[in-house]
RNA sequence: GGGUCGGUGCCCGAGUGGCCAAAGGGAACGGGCUGUAAACCCGUCGGCAUUGCCUUCGGAGGUUCAAAUCCUCCCCGGCCCA
């Protein structure tokens, strides 16, 4: 792709939320590959699908041919970054960065194609920390070579800085100085790397223009830079988040299956955006997907291939494969295989139990308390009479206290379900 | 400090001596419909138990065969007066 091509390309996906002069940069990328980073601070020990679009974004360009650099950021993330926040932050401790650290990292690498990365074609992708450069700076070369470029009144001027100084919470000098991080992780890796662009999310505009005009001081050079807008979702909640809380890239913190399901269920309105976003899916596929799934909407065509790619993006073909062997068990309405059950496992609660607890004369009843699924006998009376039960996907009269004769699947799971939402696996052992 | 109204089940809110585990609404849960949806409809909704039993109506005592309901003291909230 030329400069055109992939700028384009990325303006039709919506990924295009400001960038620095548009003609200069193509231009720029006309001439041949360049070096773009962008950073991830290590607030948590996981991304989560909403540092997709940057990472992918990364990816992008990776796979247009140019070089890039993903950033941990280990130093400034001891700061805190104000930016879109409107109250301070919690310091993290050390140990606690060190660990954060590790776990983004390998994240970043995931997604990104490193030397020694069978399919890697052209520059490999980069990991740097930029504690690498700040931790033994010391203070005063710090304001002497970098504070003493920026002034105080266009510091004042950034959004960030503005609405904390705006507020009753005011903002500390540690987070202000946040954005001279920055700027100066840009210009080391402009010295360093011949990085010339950042990319990041939208609230990182503020930021990224400092580092830019950093570089013009320092190094007399022109960087670009260039923001991606917020996902949201059509009706109002935050996307990427779920009543458990955030949908995690880390397969504990959020499983591949819940994850897979987080896509699945998207709205309609809003699926064509993620397709286009936070996947590599061509903008020409995705309006053929877009097209099948306007003809067929209670299929959900475009909110399978959507979860399927993003699952598979994050954690691989096998993960995928499982995730959707274990929604045709939950979901399929018909009885499931051994295979489809033991794709279940570590998604669904399970407890190992004798195969004599399943024959007893009102082992239906027993199993649905030992399961934890009913909370007392009268309970589990009462749920089997409101038609609430499910085994192996068949519904259980509402008069039946014992477990279907047939038995376990492959001698090994039994799968009750409660209502829609509540599973658990018995497995005989 | 004085006066007054009130504190009821997850939440709101009726109930003012027995027919009260306590109306009604919301939430929640189960079922139906559906696109693993929204809306809508039905059911359950203190606990345990296959009849029934146990524990609830701010707290502690008391009256009564019988109290969420009456009396006494205490704690907490609203409003009015100081």
């Amino acid at each position: 792709m030329n400069g055109a091509e992939i700028l384009d390309d990325l303006a039709v996906r919506g990924l295009v939320q400001d960038c620095t002069d548009g003609d200069a940069l193509r231009a720029r990328l006309d001439e041949g590959p360049i070096t773009l980073y962008c950073g991830f601070d290590p607030t948590a020990d996981s991304l989560h699908i909403g540092h997709l679009t940057p990472l992918l974004l990364l990816r992008r360009f990776q796979d247009a041919g140019h070089r890039v650099v993903a950033l941990a950021g280990g130093a400034t993330g001891m700061v805190g970054d104000p930016s879109g926040r409107s109250e301070e932050r919690n310091l993290l401790d050390q140990e606690t960065l060190d660990a954060n650290v590790e776990a983004v990292s390998g994240q970043l690498r995931s997604l990104l194609r490193f030397e020694g990365d069978p399919h890697l074609e052209g520059p490999a992708a980069m990991l740097v920390d930029n504690r690498e450069w700040t931790a033994d700076v010391g203070l005063l070369d710090f304001l002497r070579h970098v504070g003493k470029h920026v002034t105080v009144g266009t510091m004042l001027a950034k959004e960030s800085v503005r609405s904390r100084l705006a507020s009753d919470q005011g903002i500390s000098f540690t987070e202000f100085s946040y954005m001279l991080l920055q700027a100066n992780d840009f210009f080391e890796l402009y010295e360093r790397y011949g990085c010339e662009m950042q990319v990041g999310g939208s609230d990182q505009w503020g930021n990224i223009t400092a580092g830019i005009d950093l570089i013009r001081r320092r190094a007399g050079a022109s960087a670009h830079g260039l923001t991606l807008p917020l996902l949201t979702r059509s009706d109002g909640v935050k996307f990427g988040k779920t009543a458990e809380g955030s949908v995690w890239l880390d397969p504990v913190r959020t499983l591949p299956y819940e994850m897979h399901q987080y896509f699945r269920n998207v709205d309609d309105r809003d699926v064509e955006q993620c397709l286009l976003r936070l996947t590599l899916v061509d903008v020409d596929e995705v309006a053929a997907v877009m097209a099948d799934h306007a003809a067929r909407p209670e299929q959900r065509l475009a909110q399978q291939r959507l979860a399927d790619e993003v699952c598979t993006l994050v954690h691989g073909e096998d993960a995928t494969v499982r995730a959707r062997l274990a929604a045709e068990g939950l979901f399929g309405g018909s009885t499931p295989t051994l295979e489809v059950l033991d794709a279940l496992r570590g998604i669904v609660p399970e407890t190992t139990v004798a195969a004599a607890d399943l024959e007893g004369d009102e082992s239906l009843v027993d199993a649905l308390v030992v399961s934890g699924l009913c909370s007392s006998r009268g309970d589990a009376r009462r749920t089997i009479g409101g038609g609430g039960v499910s085994v192996n996907g068949a519904r259980q009269d509402g008069e039946a206290v014992r477990l279907p004769v047939d038995g376990p699947v492959g001698g090994r799971y039994v799968l009750l379900q409660k209502g829609r939402r509540s599973r658990h696996l018995l497995v005989v052992g």
